[in-house]
DNA sequence: TATGAATGAGACTTCATTCAT
DNA sequence: GATGAATGAAGTCTCATTCAT
């Protein structure tokens, strides 16, 4: 208890910022655990910090209240998932074929949702609850949605006066929630959905994209049938 | 609706039956509501019993419990969407063009969703808590898949194998979803988001189905132009 | 509702009255079966109505409340045992042996403890909570300690100056109590302290009375031998 | 008592510990008087936690439920008792005479129960409807009874093949009911019946035991005559 | 008289947040 | 700063009794 007090002021600098950010972390790996498991609310605020290994009280120094911390978490997994598919986002990408395309970006969901089942299922949770935390989402959906479109504006569209925007909204959401779906089905039927939700992408897409950049014309059909 | 036309017509009305079954009408309502307003957790069951104008123990006579209650309102939404679909399966959706069918189809959910808007919201908020009302919806959905996937198996396929119920999966999964977001944005871009539902559906079928029955041919421009 | 009224008052005497009493009788045969198996306060009117196969609203018109319904039974269940224990209750009872009197009462209270679980379970239960109940069973015990111990006063005391009513008084609470820790406990040890109750008892009233009844001397040992 | 010792005499004296440790006194106080009073079903927690003067938020801290807080009461009950009687089980109870024993073991219990009137009484309240109580009420009189055995195991019987514990169990059951009974009964009568448990208790022992240890032969007369 | 739906006070328990140490 | 015991409003559900039909 009154042990511990060892730590002279020579340590290596930011001693305590670093412990602050660890205790941080801590708390949202545990929210994280609890939130997929249990849900948002049915998780408490001490539940958290006894996972964190953390007193309740400290939590508390970190965090406003509970609201705060779902959406701390959500800043860290939207980050997360803006690192994983800015990895991505280089010049070459607006290359590659468009089933190309559909295939790296749903893997790389699909490896997101995967490791962080909560993230889904808590944001469905608490839709409309919590105005702060859809701000959040909307901000980093925004961006996301944004980059996306900015990928298909470098291809050639059949028709003219292609909303851009809209595609990728449509491609995000819907790409996000079938995945979570697959997720909760049992392995076989969420490998076969896994290949749906790349299908589906692509027939849509090809409905607004012939398939390369500016001169490629790969068709569905032999994209699909050469794989 | 007509439903409970057991009574004959000689009997004093049983005032007593229509009286529980108004009240539970009442609650299903009054939960409606709420549960769409605050969700079903921050929601009561006093405030329940209060929205529906009955006293608490009343509510508890047909309810064992809250979780009964959203059990019944899903029940209760599940027949009101299934109804609203069956009205439409008759043989000639068959014979329609792809294109006419989803038109027909989405603009079913889309109402459904507009009069409903908290079926969707919260089957999301109470999903992994309430295995109970995931029997429920499983189901119900199993069952509305299992008869889009009779109606697709009835048109010519393009290629063989094809799995209708993981193309029925996907569709009503992904149809629903989309709904529910495009419910939250503004007018314009809402009515541009059902557009894209409808796009996506129809890209998506043709990437399986030739447009018509056995025999016609409409390709996905030539029915979208026209429109 | 004006239903029923078929009833004229030609039929056999008293068809009201008996159907009440048959009713009463449901109900305390109900109300014991729960009480000994639930307790008092874990039964509900409504379960006691429910078992007696009788409306509950019928149920109060026998019975001004949840009270009343033990304190009838508690009647009936005196009077039950006065009964068998009044069978015994000739002249020559003053003659037989101390052993094969305390051997025959014993017996009986045994019996009737076996067939009335809930008489002792439920008193304990409630005792201190209900004065009403309290005054019926002190007075059905009165009566059966005074009774006892008029039996006693028959026989030849050692001492002079015997309270045959304290002796009666104690015989009774203690045998009784006895007899309802036995019928928890395994069938063995069960009949083990069925011997040890005739045995204590007997050692008791020996240490007041010479066996038999003026003449006789049978002491302890000599009794338990034979037997 | 003299546990929880392992607090150094330099510290501050840990006032959270102390604290707690009032804080639980006052609640078991506090519902020992209430449940003798009322019995534990007709006694709140709300009631508990105001007579203890903490809030009733405070008293969940310290007990999961209502259940727990009778538990723990019991333990303190049955750890109090068992201090009590083993003051006495020192080697020279074994040379006493059995009415000196009797004497001393029944006014010990005496003490007992007019200090815990709730003792009893919320025992035989909650029969059958706490298995956890009942586990801890039997682990203690085992130990009690098995005790109390081993006191006899010392003594000359008169026969052999004596069952010790059976003879400690009837005694320890039977002297604890007619003690309870005698408590409410009026100063007169209550005088009375302490002596005739002695009697009771005296009479049946010399049933199995002469008085003494190996050599002594007090009979009962000469004991009672005595006093 | 017979019925059973209706009533609502009140029981037990939880948990986000604070603040004395 | 760090700690975790303390707080009490509020939520879910029960049940003896009544009374309109």
């Amino acid at each position: 208890m009154s042990t511990d007090s060892s730590r002279t002021s020579r340590m290596p600098r930011k001693p305590v910022q670093a412990r602050s950010q660890e205790r941080v972390n801590r708390i949202l790996d545990a929210a994280e655990d609890l939130f997929s498991l249990r849900g948002y609310i049915a998780t408490t605020t001490k539940e958290i910090a006894i996972q964190a290994q953390i007193p309740i009280g400290s939590l508390y120094q970190f965090f406003p209240n509970k609201a705060a911390i779902v959406q701390a978490l959500f800043v860290r997994y939207n980050d997360l998932l803006h690192q994983q598919l800015a990895l991505f986002n280089h010049e070459e990408l607006a290359e590659l074929p468009l089933s190309t395309l559909v295939d790296k970006l749903t893997d790389i969901c699909v490896q997101f949702f995967l490791e962080h089942p909560g993230y889904y299922k808590v944001f469905m949770e608490v839709q409309g609850l919590m105005p702060e935390l859809e701000k959040i989402e909307d901000a980093a959906d925004a961006k996301l949605i944004q980059e996306f479109a900015m990928l298909l504006k470098q291809r050639e569209a059949i028709q003219e006066e292609v909303d851009y925007e809209a595609i990728a909204f449509v491609l995000s959401k819907v790409s996000g929630q079938l995945i979570w779906i697959a997720l909760s089905q049992e392995e076989r039927f969420q490998q076969q959905l896994f290949a749906e939700i790349k299908r589906f992408s692509l027939s849509y897409l090809q409905s607004y994209f012939s398939s390369g950049l500016k001169s490629a014309n790969n068709t569905y059909e032999s994209d699909h049938g050469s794989s």
